[in-house]
DNA sequence: GACTAATTCAAATATTCATTTAAAATAGAC
DNA sequence: GTCTATTTTAAATGAATATTTGAATTAGTC
């Protein structure tokens, strides 16, 4: 017999409340229970559906990493050829809205944050996958602004200042800290937007400099 | 009777395993076994000498939070005086090393940036204590590298930027990301200074930047 | 409408850990 | 050397939590 719709609407509540949970305390501080209390089913759900807390959480991070890329491509849907500082700022802005974004769109970015500084085993691989084509993307971008006398060193260097811009603001999730917005809100577009403009103006100027250091150092 | 110097000793024993299990693995990830393991003594020792394991842990923080900053206080040493620039390159050195060193020096920094991204009840107050200070430091000297007519938000932009490329090292723990050092080692002080450089580069250019804008948008 | 495979459910099980206990060992004061 | 408070130890306890089980329910097919 095939597939029953409220087995199929079970998993898909499942789904949707594990996406919140993980996202808003982590693989290992979420339980099993927490997860079926709030999508209102079963604890042995989870089981049934998805076999182990651990594949449920790929599946989560699978799902909330497709849907972030597919809403806010690293490329921002530039042409292959535009220029760096234009792709530049794409990518600050695909990876800010990924972040900071709140409801679904936002779960991905959150969940990734997290495994940065406390990898969890199950999804480890999947992880690097995804990451890997990102940082490629940006270590070219930033290889066309430094120059070609930029050394790898120079470019790692840069790479992470400019990413660890981007996710700042993901390791102080919802609670952003005081002098930035008003209130204890969640970030609006207007500041996402602000925080852009702040980003690629910052990170412009200081990719810049370096650039100029090296061409000092090569005379 | 008086502590016998055995207990003392294990005392110690435990203090210096947990110091390098919880800055390793975080809190919720290590185990009093662990530790005590590692320490060579019985597991009821943790709350024999230190009541429980959240005890031990804001022990374990302090002390190791006390050390770094008296080994890299957040001045360097500069007299009150100093011009904002040399401040913020102590105030980049001393977050580096902090955060980088190897041995017992690391240890605070590797706690602290666990903690911000995935807070332990245990010591989250102190915490705050700690981190208080350090950010009035930072945001002052910002202040004066913008100017009067930096806003709440320009400077906290500002700060963001500075702070978490110092940071961002430490959320790779161990594993520096290729490109930027040769084999996977742990960062020697020669890579941690060319980082200070790299930093201050980036950010005074940054800064300036940021600053000419807020000229530019007052005229 | 009856049948059956899919789904739900409550309870049971198993595992991992921190903490407690109470007895045994021992360092240090006298 | 004896005595006692301190410390160590192995085992017990208890709490949290993922997973399993088997019976009960139910949706969909014929």
């Amino acid at each position: 017999m095939a597939m029953r719709k409220d087995g199929i609407d079970t998993r898909e509540k499942i789904l949707k409340a594990a996406s919140e949970v993980f996202a808003k305390k982590g693989y290992r501080n979420t339980t099993v229970a927490e997860i079926c209390q709030r999508a209102g089913s079963n604890v042995a759900a989870v089981n049934y559906h998805f076999g182990s807390k651990d594949a449920l959480y790929a599946v989560v991070w699978r799902n909330a990493f497709e849907e972030a890329l597919r809403a806010y491509p690293p490329d921002g849907g530039l042409p292959p050829d535009a220029p760096a500082e234009q792709c530049l700022r794409a990518l600050i802005h695909s990876a800010l809205h990924r972040i900071l974004g709140t409801g679904r769109l936002g779960h991905a970015g959150r969940i990734l944050m997290r495994e940065m500084s406390d990898p969890s085993e199950a999804i480890r691989s999947a992880l690097q996958d995804v990451i890997r084509p990102l940082r490629e993307r940006t270590r070219s971008i930033i290889r066309q602004l430094l120059g070609s006398k930029a050394s790898d060193r120079e470019i790692g260097f840069c790479e992470m200042s400019v990413i660890h811009q981007c996710l700042a603001m993901g390791f102080r999730r919802g609670k952003l800290p005081p002098g930035i917005i008003k209130g204890r809100g969640k970030p609006t577009p207007e500041l996402i937007d602000a925080l852009v403009e702040h980003i690629m103006c910052f990170s412009l100027a200081g990719i810049k400099a370096v650039r100029e250091n090296i061409k000092a150092k090569n005379t």
